[in-house]
DNA sequence: GATGAATGAGCGTTCATTCAT
DNA sequence: AATGAATGAACGCTCATTCAT
């Protein structure tokens, strides 16, 4: 599998950084101190400096990837979606009966990630956790308008999009594929924090999974005719 | 007007402020400048020194009211939770049907806020576009456990155990009405912040309103039995 | 003598800088400081840093009073143009006679300021040997033409135009008074320095003052008919 | 005239240099690239760094010419001055009356290099113009009197008394030849810089050329017994 | 000889915060 | 109660420089 893995860690917008960090043994640590700091302190006391301190290394070397701690998110979520639509290619290979091909992504994207994937030096699990707290922080921002930001959310919508025509599949007349599809995806990253930190905001008991189940009921209810 | 909608302006929880800045010309002047300069330059590059600078005072004079630019978010978002779920008890006054009340409750968390509020020194439309794009940052922290926090999020649950209710008068069987109603209101400022950068995740067209629309279908079609 | 003195001190542009540094303690030990300090190290090497270390302070207090050392250095320069101008007049004060009056003058721009200047916390030697190597970096920068600092070198103009008058009262039809006087003023401050470290662009003998007598006598011969 | 010039080429100090720029491709890209630079952004925000860039090159290439920017502005000012003396012989060529010999001289300090010379990659016309702002920057240092800069301004100072001998053989008794010479050659470039930026200091009409002539007459009356 | 990668050091700046008045 | 002055700490960033190839 990790010949496969490796031609998808590619694809991640140049947009993001100044020298691609899988090229090189420092940037690769980069990635993954970063995963594990940002996770640990979040993303707002993340520093530049504290993650050359955990790679024990300098800030200015650091710039030489990233021109920015927002830049480094970005990249981190554009390599996340980029994976999701991935494994999202495997969900569904083979798989022909359209509410079929719908279940299995719906699932894919409300589930958590449990099992790390081998050949990776990325490790997706925290990945995914950094994603569903802090990606958001990657937009809310002033600058989402910037031309230069453009592509760098082409991941997230060709995600979005691929699984709307598998509701259009299912029925072709209904009107809003992207806003049902994209409410799943942010929906089930907010539950799952909801449930770890605020309960009373969900109805999700930790360590089961309604979440998965609620949102795939709620997708076939609402795209029926 | 004025007189009812000034009781609504104390139910902020205490744990937000050092001292209540509606009892002051001063705080009151911090509300709203606050309000102004985050919508302007976001929460991000958001500073005590430049809120002191727009109202013509000085850092150590706003830490009076709020000990962090934290907490003054925190105190934000928590009036304007609190304001909805006033606004929400005149909505569904008098109404008894537990459908039209339903339909009600979701056309206003999803629709935008249009006229001001006279009576109000606090621009909720202005505020309610803070809300959508930073109230997030709020609760996506890693401080979010810290008890004095707990009760925080109280406004905003408890809007969403009220909409649940009338859910579960519709249909008592149905599992997840938190869950249901608190993706509703979520990803109706998703949707909104969409619609207005990155178009592509959306099916709404700016101007027009499919969010309510899209969102009333989605929560009645998801609780049929 | 102190009075007097003491009037002269206001006399900077506020341009310059954010709160005048002679109006409280710390501002003071700034200017001292930071004179001891330029002097010792020159200016290029010159921070914030060292001098805040210098006074037992930090930089973020000197940001209080100069908004860059560029600023804190035209600060100076114009203190000590503003001072010589005073001196100028003390100096002139009561002679009649021009040529008199313009002899006095060279000489007070030529010599080296020799006593201190009781009443004064600002170190005139010093600051003079600091306009000397240094001045003319503050005007020797891309950001001389800015608007702002159109006022900044009022001082240094004025009293160029001071002496040129001197200069057309014994001929007045001298065509470059003003080229005259700050060829001198300039010319002297360079053959101090020549003087000093590169003494075969000079026949100055360090020790003499072979500058001043040269400068009196170039000056009378080429303005005499 | 390409022969002549490029001996001239060769003469400057070898201490200002790592390696001869002028013996490689890429050494006269660096001449070329920092005189266009330095131009452009001044002296004090010119690094190596930029330089690189803007010849497509790298930093650590450029330390194999020149160990520093400053030894770099020494190399590019002693370059100037040995190319001026150059300039003179042929402007003294075969003239033989002293008063002449003068008037020609100071023609050539005083006025604005105003053709470009063909066989050179050295850009003049540019080249003076950064002597003129950046060359007091050269010697105002602290490291003047470092014995490595000692034969620095050799160049310089052959150039004074090269002056300098022909008012003694017009005025043998004349006892600052020195000091007037390099009063006139610091003189005219400070009233070029003030007839373009600070014209209250100066009585020189942009475009006109009273420099020239107010120093020949300085000169030729200060030197007259 | 030229380059790419990495680093150590330090600068300018801003922030949040405290203290005395 | 509000303010002015000062500070400690950290951040983002750039520079000059070195090393290995």
């Amino acid at each position: 599998m990790n010949n496969i893995l490796s031609k998808v860690v590619f694809d991640v917008k140049e947009s993001t950084y100044v020298k691609d960090p899988q090229t090189s043994e420092l940037g690769n640590r980069i990635l993954e101190s970063s995963i594990d700091l940002i996770n640990e302190i979040g993303f707002d006391s993340f520093t530049f400096r504290k993650l050359a301190q955990s790679i024990k290394s300098v800030e200015a070397s650091i710039y030489r990837y990233f021109e920015s701690k927002h830049k480094l998110l970005l990249y981190l979520t554009t390599w996340y979606w980029s994976f999701t639509e991935y494994r999202l290619e495997f969900t569904l290979a083979n798989v022909e009966a359209p509410d079929d091909r719908l279940k299995r992504a719906i699932h894919l994207l409300t589930s958590e990630i449990e099992e790390g994937f081998s050949g990776l030096n990325i490790d997706v699990i925290k990945l995914s956790s950094i994603v569903i707290i802090e990606s958001s922080k990657a937009y809310l921002t002033k600058d989402v308008d910037q031309e230069n930001e453009a592509g760098i959310f082409l991941g997230y919508k060709h995600l979005v999009e691929r699984v709307g025509e598998i509701v259009l599949e299912i029925n072709p007349e209904f009107k809003y594929p992207n806003m049902l599809i994209s409410t799943v995806i942010e929906g089930a990253h907010n539950q799952r924090f909801f449930a770890e930190h605020l309960p009373r905001l969900t109805n999700q008991v930790k360590g089961e999974d309604a979440i998965c189940e609620f949102y795939q009921k709620m997708v076939f209810k609402t795209i029926t005719k």
